[in-house]
DNA sequence: CTAATTTAAAATGTATACATTTTTTGTCAA
DNA sequence: TTGACAAAAAATGTATACATTTTAAATTAG
Protein backbone atom coordinates (compact mmCIF):
# COMPACT_ATOMS: atom_id res chain seq x y z
CA UNK A 1 0.00 0.00 0.00
CA UNK A 2 1.42 3.10 -1.06
CA UNK A 3 2.30 5.81 1.63
CA UNK A 4 1.33 9.62 1.06
CA UNK A 5 5.32 10.75 -0.20
CA UNK A 6 4.66 7.96 -2.53
CA UNK A 7 1.36 8.67 -3.98
CA UNK A 8 2.86 12.40 -3.83
CA UNK A 9 5.48 11.11 -6.21
CA UNK A 10 3.78 8.37 -8.17
CA UNK A 11 1.02 10.97 -9.56
CA UNK A 12 3.55 13.53 -10.10
CA UNK A 13 5.20 11.61 -12.49
CA UNK A 14 1.85 10.21 -13.91
CA UNK A 15 0.78 13.93 -15.15
CA UNK A 16 4.23 14.55 -16.39
CA UNK A 17 3.99 11.34 -18.34
CA UNK A 18 0.57 12.12 -19.58
CA UNK A 19 -0.83 9.10 -17.80
CA UNK A 20 -3.68 11.60 -16.88
CA UNK A 21 -4.65 13.57 -20.02
CA UNK A 22 -3.97 17.49 -19.79
CA UNK A 23 -7.72 18.23 -19.04
CA UNK A 24 -9.06 15.15 -17.16
CA UNK A 25 -10.81 16.25 -14.20
CA UNK A 26 -9.88 13.49 -11.02
CA UNK A 27 -12.14 13.05 -8.09
CA UNK A 28 -10.65 12.20 -4.56
CA UNK A 29 -12.40 8.95 -5.03
CA UNK A 30 -11.32 7.80 -8.30
CA UNK A 31 -7.68 8.62 -6.96
CA UNK A 32 -8.11 6.91 -3.87
CA UNK A 33 -9.38 3.31 -5.71
CA UNK A 34 -7.02 3.52 -8.57
CA UNK A 35 -4.17 3.87 -6.38
CA UNK A 36 -5.67 1.97 -3.61
CA UNK A 37 -5.80 4.16 -0.84
CA UNK A 38 -7.85 6.28 1.36
CA UNK A 39 -9.41 9.44 0.05
CA UNK A 40 -7.82 11.49 2.81
CA UNK A 41 -4.09 10.48 1.84
CA UNK A 42 -5.60 11.69 -1.61
CA UNK A 43 -7.11 14.97 -0.33
CA UNK A 44 -3.68 15.52 1.27
CA UNK A 45 -1.52 15.01 -2.22
CA UNK A 46 -4.37 16.94 -4.29
CA UNK A 47 -3.67 20.03 -2.15
CA UNK A 48 0.09 19.49 -2.47
CA UNK A 49 -0.37 19.25 -6.09
CA UNK A 50 -2.24 21.89 -6.16
CA UNK A 51 0.01 24.84 -4.73
CA UNK A 52 2.63 23.64 -6.87
CA UNK A 53 0.24 23.85 -9.88
CA UNK A 54 0.38 20.10 -11.10
CA UNK A 55 -3.24 20.16 -10.36
CA UNK A 56 -5.76 23.53 -11.02
CA UNK A 57 -8.45 23.80 -9.27
CA UNK A 58 -11.80 22.59 -11.26
CA UNK A 59 -15.28 23.69 -9.72
CA UNK A 60 -16.03 22.68 -6.36
CA UNK A 61 -15.60 18.87 -7.13
CA UNK A 62 -12.57 17.26 -8.66
CA UNK A 63 -9.32 18.61 -9.87
CA UNK A 64 -8.06 19.01 -13.16
CA UNK A 65 -4.63 18.20 -15.05
CA UNK A 66 -3.51 21.40 -16.47
CA UNK A 67 -2.33 21.58 -20.39
CA UNK A 68 0.73 23.45 -21.74
CA UNK A 69 0.64 27.13 -23.17
CA UNK A 70 3.17 28.73 -24.54
CA UNK A 71 2.30 31.98 -22.67
CA UNK A 72 2.69 30.50 -19.35
CA UNK A 73 6.35 29.12 -20.21
CA UNK A 74 7.13 32.80 -21.22
CA UNK A 75 5.93 33.89 -17.77
CA UNK A 76 7.87 31.43 -15.97
CA UNK A 77 10.68 32.26 -18.03
CA UNK A 78 10.43 36.14 -17.10
CA UNK A 79 10.31 34.81 -12.85
CA UNK A 80 13.19 33.23 -12.94
CA UNK A 81 15.02 35.74 -14.64
CA UNK A 82 13.45 38.47 -12.35
CA UNK A 83 14.74 36.28 -9.55
CA UNK A 84 17.36 34.14 -10.27
CA UNK A 85 19.90 36.44 -11.24
CA UNK A 86 19.27 38.42 -7.70
CA UNK A 87 19.65 35.64 -5.84
CA UNK A 88 23.24 34.57 -7.75
CA UNK A 89 24.30 37.98 -7.06
CA UNK A 90 23.63 38.05 -3.42
CA UNK A 91 25.27 34.38 -3.00
CA UNK A 92 28.21 34.70 -5.14
CA UNK A 93 29.22 36.70 -2.25
CA UNK A 94 28.80 33.91 0.52
CA UNK A 95 29.78 31.34 -1.73
CA UNK A 96 32.21 28.43 -0.23
CA UNK A 97 34.65 26.39 -2.05
CA UNK A 98 32.88 23.51 -0.65
CA UNK A 99 29.54 24.33 -2.10
CA UNK A 100 31.35 25.33 -5.54
CA UNK A 101 33.23 21.80 -5.47
CA UNK A 102 29.45 20.34 -4.95
CA UNK A 103 28.07 21.66 -7.86
CA UNK A 104 31.19 20.68 -9.49
CA UNK A 105 30.39 17.40 -8.75
CA UNK A 106 26.79 17.22 -9.21
CA UNK A 107 27.91 18.22 -13.02
CA UNK A 108 30.79 15.74 -13.61
CA UNK A 109 27.57 12.98 -12.27
CA UNK A 110 25.43 14.37 -14.92
CA UNK A 111 27.94 14.46 -17.48
CA UNK A 112 28.99 10.81 -16.56
CA UNK A 113 25.54 9.63 -17.06
CA UNK A 114 24.47 9.95 -20.44
CA UNK A 115 21.41 7.77 -20.44
CA UNK A 116 19.32 9.89 -18.09
CA UNK A 117 15.62 10.01 -18.02
CA UNK A 118 14.84 13.77 -18.71
CA UNK A 119 13.11 14.36 -15.61
CA UNK A 120 15.72 13.28 -13.60
CA UNK A 121 18.62 15.10 -15.84
CA UNK A 122 16.45 18.20 -15.09
CA UNK A 123 16.14 17.75 -11.81
CA UNK A 124 19.50 17.29 -11.01
CA UNK A 125 20.30 19.93 -12.97
CA UNK A 126 17.89 22.27 -11.08
CA UNK A 127 19.94 20.90 -8.08
CA UNK A 128 22.96 22.72 -9.91
CA UNK A 129 21.21 26.03 -10.13
CA UNK A 130 19.60 25.55 -6.64
CA UNK A 131 23.31 25.17 -4.90
CA UNK A 132 24.66 28.19 -6.30
CA UNK A 133 21.82 29.87 -4.86
CA UNK A 134 21.71 28.02 -1.80
CA UNK A 135 24.77 30.41 -0.37
CA UNK A 136 22.05 33.90 -0.53
CA UNK A 137 20.88 33.03 2.86
CA UNK A 138 17.12 34.59 1.61
CA UNK A 139 14.62 31.48 2.82
CA UNK A 140 11.96 33.24 1.54
CA UNK A 141 13.50 33.85 -1.73
CA UNK A 142 14.79 30.32 -2.64
CA UNK A 143 10.98 28.91 -1.47
CA UNK A 144 9.62 31.15 -4.22
CA UNK A 145 12.74 29.70 -6.88
CA UNK A 146 11.72 26.17 -5.54
CA UNK A 147 8.55 27.02 -6.20
CA UNK A 148 8.85 28.20 -9.85
CA UNK A 149 10.89 25.23 -10.70
CA UNK A 150 8.42 23.08 -9.90
CA UNK A 151 6.15 24.44 -12.14
CA UNK A 152 8.97 24.79 -15.02
CA UNK A 153 9.78 21.24 -14.09
CA UNK A 154 6.17 20.53 -15.28
CA UNK A 155 7.40 21.79 -18.78
CA UNK A 156 10.29 19.65 -18.89
CA UNK A 157 8.74 16.90 -18.53
CA UNK A 158 6.84 17.05 -21.48
CA UNK A 159 9.05 19.09 -23.80
CA UNK A 160 11.23 15.41 -24.69
CA UNK A 161 13.76 17.60 -26.62
CA UNK A 162 15.20 18.77 -23.81
CA UNK A 163 17.91 16.81 -24.54
CA UNK A 164 18.96 18.35 -27.91
CA UNK A 165 19.89 21.18 -25.21
CA UNK A 166 21.70 19.45 -22.72
CA UNK A 167 24.71 19.69 -24.40
CA UNK A 168 24.54 23.33 -25.03
CA UNK A 169 23.03 23.63 -21.05
CA UNK A 170 26.15 21.48 -19.85
CA UNK A 171 28.76 23.92 -21.26
CA UNK A 172 26.96 27.04 -20.35
CA UNK A 173 27.02 25.06 -16.81
CA UNK A 174 30.31 24.51 -16.22
CA UNK A 175 31.49 27.87 -17.58
CA UNK A 176 29.03 29.59 -14.64
CA UNK A 177 30.72 27.66 -12.31
CA UNK A 178 34.03 28.87 -13.56
CA UNK A 179 33.82 32.47 -13.60
CA UNK A 180 32.22 31.87 -10.11
CA UNK A 181 35.67 30.56 -9.32
CA UNK A 182 37.53 33.21 -10.07
CA UNK A 183 34.90 35.61 -8.59
CA UNK A 184 33.38 37.51 -11.78
CA UNK A 185 30.09 37.67 -10.66
CA UNK A 186 28.92 40.06 -12.76
CA UNK A 187 29.77 37.92 -16.00
CA UNK A 188 28.57 35.22 -14.15
CA UNK A 189 25.10 37.10 -13.92
CA UNK A 190 25.27 38.08 -17.58
CA UNK A 191 25.55 34.63 -18.67
CA UNK A 192 22.82 33.19 -15.78
CA UNK A 193 20.21 35.65 -17.76
CA UNK A 194 21.46 34.19 -21.55
CA UNK A 195 21.29 30.52 -19.94
CA UNK A 196 18.02 31.28 -18.73
CA UNK A 197 16.52 33.15 -21.61
CA UNK A 198 17.89 30.41 -23.95
CA UNK A 199 16.10 27.49 -22.77
CA UNK A 200 12.90 29.81 -21.68
CA UNK A 201 12.91 30.74 -25.64
CA UNK A 202 13.82 26.88 -27.04
CA UNK A 203 11.05 25.75 -24.83
CA UNK A 204 8.32 29.10 -25.85
CA UNK A 205 9.37 27.82 -29.97
CA UNK A 206 8.72 24.25 -29.10
CA UNK A 207 5.02 24.76 -27.38
CA UNK A 208 4.33 27.29 -30.25
CA UNK A 209 4.87 24.57 -33.03
CA UNK A 210 2.53 22.27 -30.77
CA UNK A 211 -0.06 24.44 -30.41
CA UNK A 212 -0.27 25.30 -34.27
CA UNK A 213 -0.17 21.50 -35.13
CA UNK B 1 -19.58 24.77 15.38
CA UNK B 2 -17.06 26.36 13.15
CA UNK B 3 -16.79 26.00 9.71
CA UNK B 4 -13.26 25.26 8.12
CA UNK B 5 -12.88 29.05 6.70
CA UNK B 6 -13.42 30.30 9.90
CA UNK B 7 -11.40 28.72 11.55
CA UNK B 8 -8.45 29.61 9.29
CA UNK B 9 -9.68 33.30 9.66
CA UNK B 10 -9.76 32.33 13.87
CA UNK B 11 -6.95 31.27 13.78
CA UNK B 12 -4.75 33.27 11.51
CA UNK B 13 -6.16 36.32 13.44
CA UNK B 14 -5.21 34.80 17.01
CA UNK B 15 -1.55 34.49 15.56
CA UNK B 16 -1.72 37.68 14.44
CA UNK B 17 -3.21 39.51 17.42
CA UNK B 18 -0.52 37.28 19.51
CA UNK B 19 -3.36 35.05 21.39
CA UNK B 20 -0.94 32.03 20.34
CA UNK B 21 2.48 33.51 21.02
CA UNK B 22 5.65 33.64 19.24
CA UNK B 23 7.31 30.12 19.71
CA UNK B 24 4.46 28.27 21.07
CA UNK B 25 4.04 25.03 19.64
CA UNK B 26 0.72 24.11 19.05
CA UNK B 27 -0.67 20.49 18.12
CA UNK B 28 -3.86 19.27 16.20
CA UNK B 29 -5.51 18.08 19.44
CA UNK B 30 -4.77 20.92 20.83
CA UNK B 31 -6.29 23.52 18.39
CA UNK B 32 -9.25 20.96 18.03
CA UNK B 33 -10.49 21.09 21.54
CA UNK B 34 -9.66 24.56 21.55
CA UNK B 35 -11.50 25.71 19.13
CA UNK B 36 -14.00 22.89 18.96
CA UNK B 37 -13.34 20.92 15.67
CA UNK B 38 -12.30 17.78 14.91
CA UNK B 39 -8.42 17.34 13.81
CA UNK B 40 -8.86 16.95 9.95
CA UNK B 41 -10.23 20.43 9.87
CA UNK B 42 -7.56 21.28 11.84
CA UNK B 43 -5.01 19.63 9.71
CA UNK B 44 -6.30 21.35 6.51
CA UNK B 45 -6.02 24.55 8.10
CA UNK B 46 -2.29 24.04 9.64
CA UNK B 47 -1.45 22.78 6.36
CA UNK B 48 -2.67 26.29 4.77
CA UNK B 49 -1.28 28.33 7.64
CA UNK B 50 1.98 26.45 6.98
CA UNK B 51 2.48 27.22 3.49
CA UNK B 52 1.56 30.83 4.07
CA UNK B 53 4.17 31.56 6.66
CA UNK B 54 1.59 31.97 9.74
CA UNK B 55 3.13 28.66 10.95
CA UNK B 56 6.34 26.79 10.69
CA UNK B 57 7.50 22.93 11.11
CA UNK B 58 8.43 21.71 14.14
CA UNK B 59 10.16 18.55 13.81
CA UNK B 60 7.69 15.60 13.57
CA UNK B 61 5.16 16.86 15.78
CA UNK B 62 3.05 20.16 16.72
CA UNK B 63 3.81 23.93 14.22
CA UNK B 64 5.28 26.32 15.86
CA UNK B 65 4.08 30.30 15.70
CA UNK B 66 7.07 32.02 14.08
CA UNK B 67 8.52 35.21 15.46
CA UNK B 68 9.62 38.57 14.17
CA UNK B 69 12.79 39.42 12.68
CA UNK B 70 14.42 42.65 11.30
CA UNK B 71 16.31 40.66 8.33
CA UNK B 72 12.86 38.25 7.59
CA UNK B 73 11.43 41.96 7.06
CA UNK B 74 14.41 43.45 5.06
CA UNK B 75 14.02 40.12 2.65
CA UNK B 76 10.42 40.53 2.09
CA UNK B 77 11.02 44.27 1.43
CA UNK B 78 13.48 43.22 -1.10
CA UNK B 79 11.24 40.28 -3.01
CA UNK B 80 8.67 42.87 -2.84
CA UNK B 81 10.89 45.28 -4.65
CA UNK B 82 12.09 42.67 -7.21
CA UNK B 83 8.69 42.17 -8.54
CA UNK B 84 5.85 44.80 -7.38
CA UNK B 85 7.59 47.37 -9.74
CA UNK B 86 7.74 44.67 -12.77
CA UNK B 87 4.04 43.98 -12.35
CA UNK B 88 2.95 47.75 -12.50
CA UNK B 89 4.48 48.08 -15.44
CA UNK B 90 3.21 45.58 -17.35
CA UNK B 91 -0.24 46.11 -16.07
CA UNK B 92 -0.22 49.70 -17.37
CA UNK B 93 -0.53 49.25 -20.47
CA UNK B 94 -3.37 47.20 -20.36
CA UNK B 95 -5.26 48.86 -17.22
CA UNK B 96 -8.72 50.02 -17.88
CA UNK B 97 -10.61 53.11 -16.85
CA UNK B 98 -12.94 50.75 -14.39
CA UNK B 99 -9.80 49.54 -12.51
CA UNK B 100 -8.31 53.00 -11.89
CA UNK B 101 -11.83 54.16 -10.84
CA UNK B 102 -12.41 50.94 -8.65
CA UNK B 103 -8.66 51.60 -6.95
CA UNK B 104 -9.77 55.27 -6.71
CA UNK B 105 -13.06 53.94 -4.72
CA UNK B 106 -10.92 51.83 -2.12
CA UNK B 107 -8.76 54.99 -1.40
CA UNK B 108 -11.55 57.16 -0.97
CA UNK B 109 -13.10 54.24 1.41
CA UNK B 110 -10.00 54.02 3.37
CA UNK B 111 -9.81 57.73 3.80
CA UNK B 112 -13.56 57.44 4.94
CA UNK B 113 -12.84 55.13 7.29
CA UNK B 114 -10.34 56.98 10.24
CA UNK B 115 -11.24 54.29 12.54
CA UNK B 116 -10.59 51.36 10.69
CA UNK B 117 -8.23 48.36 12.85
CA UNK B 118 -5.05 47.84 11.41
CA UNK B 119 -5.23 44.75 10.10
CA UNK B 120 -7.93 46.02 7.98
CA UNK B 121 -6.58 48.86 6.79
CA UNK B 122 -3.90 46.59 5.80
CA UNK B 123 -5.92 44.32 4.03
CA UNK B 124 -7.81 47.75 2.32
CA UNK B 125 -4.49 48.86 1.30
CA UNK B 126 -3.23 45.89 -0.57
CA UNK B 127 -6.21 45.35 -2.32
CA UNK B 128 -5.13 48.79 -3.63
CA UNK B 129 -1.66 47.85 -4.87
CA UNK B 130 -3.38 44.21 -6.11
CA UNK B 131 -5.60 45.98 -8.66
CA UNK B 132 -2.68 47.98 -9.75
CA UNK B 133 -1.00 45.13 -10.66
CA UNK B 134 -4.10 42.80 -11.69
CA UNK B 135 -4.52 43.81 -15.21
CA UNK B 136 -0.71 42.48 -15.83
CA UNK B 137 -2.65 39.40 -16.85
CA UNK B 138 0.57 37.46 -15.48
CA UNK B 139 -0.96 34.70 -12.74
CA UNK B 140 2.14 33.22 -11.60
CA UNK B 141 3.32 36.64 -10.74
CA UNK B 142 0.05 37.81 -8.94
CA UNK B 143 0.58 34.41 -7.26
CA UNK B 144 3.81 35.11 -5.85
CA UNK B 145 2.33 38.62 -4.79
CA UNK B 146 -0.82 37.24 -2.80
CA UNK B 147 1.89 34.92 -1.00
CA UNK B 148 4.70 37.39 -0.43
CA UNK B 149 1.44 40.00 0.79
CA UNK B 150 0.51 37.30 2.89
CA UNK B 151 4.01 37.38 4.97
CA UNK B 152 4.14 40.95 5.03
CA UNK B 153 0.85 41.24 6.65
CA UNK B 154 1.76 39.36 9.60
CA UNK B 155 4.24 42.01 9.98
CA UNK B 156 2.03 44.49 9.72
CA UNK B 157 -0.71 43.15 12.60
CA UNK B 158 2.30 43.41 14.76
CA UNK B 159 3.10 46.73 13.97
CA UNK B 160 0.80 48.69 15.45
CA UNK B 161 2.70 52.00 14.92
CA UNK B 162 1.44 51.43 10.90
CA UNK B 163 -0.41 54.08 11.86
CA UNK B 164 1.81 56.64 11.94
CA UNK B 165 2.47 55.95 8.43
CA UNK B 166 -1.14 56.00 7.40
CA UNK B 167 -1.11 59.62 6.09
CA UNK B 168 2.10 59.26 3.93
CA UNK B 169 0.53 56.34 2.27
CA UNK B 170 -2.54 57.08 1.14
CA UNK B 171 -0.90 60.53 0.08
CA UNK B 172 1.42 58.51 -1.93
CA UNK B 173 -1.29 55.90 -3.43
CA UNK B 174 -3.28 58.64 -4.20
CA UNK B 175 -0.30 60.38 -6.17
CA UNK B 176 0.46 57.12 -7.83
CA UNK B 177 -3.13 56.95 -9.14
CA UNK B 178 -2.99 60.05 -10.49
CA UNK B 179 0.62 59.11 -12.55
CA UNK B 180 -1.03 56.03 -14.09
CA UNK B 181 -4.17 57.78 -14.89
CA UNK B 182 -1.72 60.36 -16.87
CA UNK B 183 0.11 57.57 -18.14
CA UNK B 184 3.44 58.39 -16.67
CA UNK B 185 4.50 54.98 -16.45
CA UNK B 186 7.82 55.32 -15.61
CA UNK B 187 7.55 57.97 -12.79
CA UNK B 188 5.03 55.53 -11.24
CA UNK B 189 7.21 52.73 -11.10
CA UNK B 190 9.62 55.19 -9.28
CA UNK B 191 6.88 56.19 -6.41
CA UNK B 192 6.19 52.75 -6.21
CA UNK B 193 9.59 51.49 -5.61
CA UNK B 194 10.25 54.41 -2.97
CA UNK B 195 6.81 53.47 -1.42
CA UNK B 196 7.93 49.94 -0.95
CA UNK B 197 11.21 51.20 0.53
CA UNK B 198 9.74 53.50 2.91
CA UNK B 199 7.81 51.04 4.37
CA UNK B 200 10.21 48.40 4.61
CA UNK B 201 12.74 51.04 6.32
CA UNK B 202 9.76 52.11 8.93
CA UNK B 203 9.11 47.99 9.55
CA UNK B 204 12.83 47.17 9.67
CA UNK B 205 13.74 49.94 11.75
CA UNK B 206 10.68 48.91 14.34
CA UNK B 207 11.85 45.63 14.34
CA UNK B 208 15.25 46.61 15.24
CA UNK B 209 14.49 48.87 18.44
CA UNK B 210 12.16 45.53 19.57
CA UNK B 211 14.82 43.25 18.85
CA UNK B 212 17.56 46.07 20.93
CA UNK B 213 14.95 45.87 23.89
C1' DC C 1 -39.45 19.51 -27.78
C1' DT C 2 -37.72 22.77 -24.26
C1' DA C 3 -37.07 24.43 -19.87
C1' DA C 4 -37.67 24.24 -15.20
C1' DT C 5 -38.12 21.51 -11.10
C1' DT C 6 -37.61 17.48 -8.59
C1' DT C 7 -35.12 13.22 -7.52
C1' DA C 8 -31.29 10.28 -7.49
C1' DA C 9 -26.36 9.67 -7.72
C1' DA C 10 -21.88 11.02 -6.84
C1' DA C 11 -18.36 13.78 -4.71
C1' DT C 12 -16.56 16.22 -1.02
C1' DG C 13 -16.52 17.70 4.00
C1' DT C 14 -16.35 16.19 8.66
C1' DA C 15 -16.37 13.16 12.64
C1' DT C 16 -14.97 8.99 14.88
C1' DA C 17 -12.07 4.96 15.51
C1' DC C 18 -7.93 2.58 14.96
C1' DA C 19 -2.74 2.19 13.70
C1' DT C 20 1.68 4.00 13.70
C1' DT C 21 5.00 7.09 14.97
C1' DT C 22 7.05 10.23 18.12
C1' DT C 23 7.78 12.13 22.49
C1' DT C 24 8.01 11.89 27.18
C1' DT C 25 8.36 9.60 31.46
C1' DG C 26 10.23 6.43 34.49
C1' DT C 27 13.53 2.76 35.76
C1' DC C 28 17.79 0.67 36.41
C1' DA C 29 22.69 -0.06 35.99
C1' DA C 30 27.24 2.13 35.83
C1' DT D 1 24.10 11.74 39.41
C1' DT D 2 24.14 10.45 34.74
C1' DG D 3 23.17 7.94 30.73
C1' DA D 4 21.02 4.32 28.31
C1' DC D 5 17.05 1.62 27.83
C1' DA D 6 12.20 0.36 28.31
C1' DA D 7 7.50 1.47 28.99
C1' DA D 8 3.74 4.70 28.85
C1' DA D 9 1.61 8.67 27.02
C1' DA D 10 0.69 11.72 23.46
C1' DA D 11 0.54 13.13 18.78
C1' DT D 12 0.03 12.29 14.10
C1' DG D 13 -1.31 9.27 10.05
C1' DT D 14 -4.83 6.59 7.97
C1' DA D 15 -9.15 4.17 7.29
C1' DT D 16 -14.06 3.90 7.75
C1' DA D 17 -18.62 5.85 8.42
C1' DC D 18 -21.79 9.49 8.21
C1' DA D 19 -23.42 14.36 6.72
C1' DT D 20 -23.58 17.83 3.47
C1' DT D 21 -22.97 19.68 -0.83
C1' DT D 22 -22.74 19.35 -5.65
C1' DT D 23 -23.58 17.31 -10.01
C1' DA D 24 -26.19 14.65 -13.11
C1' DA D 25 -30.47 12.51 -14.45
C1' DA D 26 -35.18 12.11 -14.84
C1' DT D 27 -39.70 13.83 -14.79
C1' DT D 28 -43.20 16.93 -15.81
C1' DA D 29 -45.49 21.28 -17.07
C1' DG D 30 -45.62 24.62 -20.76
Amino acid sequence: MLKKHQLYNQLKQDIQLQRWAAGSVLTQQQLAEYYGVSRIVVRDVQQALLSEGWLEPHGKAGMQVPGFSATEAQELCLLRLQLEPQALQLAAANMSFSQLGQAEDLLAYIAANKSLAPYQRGELNWQFHRLLYQSCAKPHLLRLLDQLHQQVSRYLGYQEQALTYADTSAAEHAELLALLRRGDTGQAGKLLVQHITEAGNLLVQFLQKQQGA
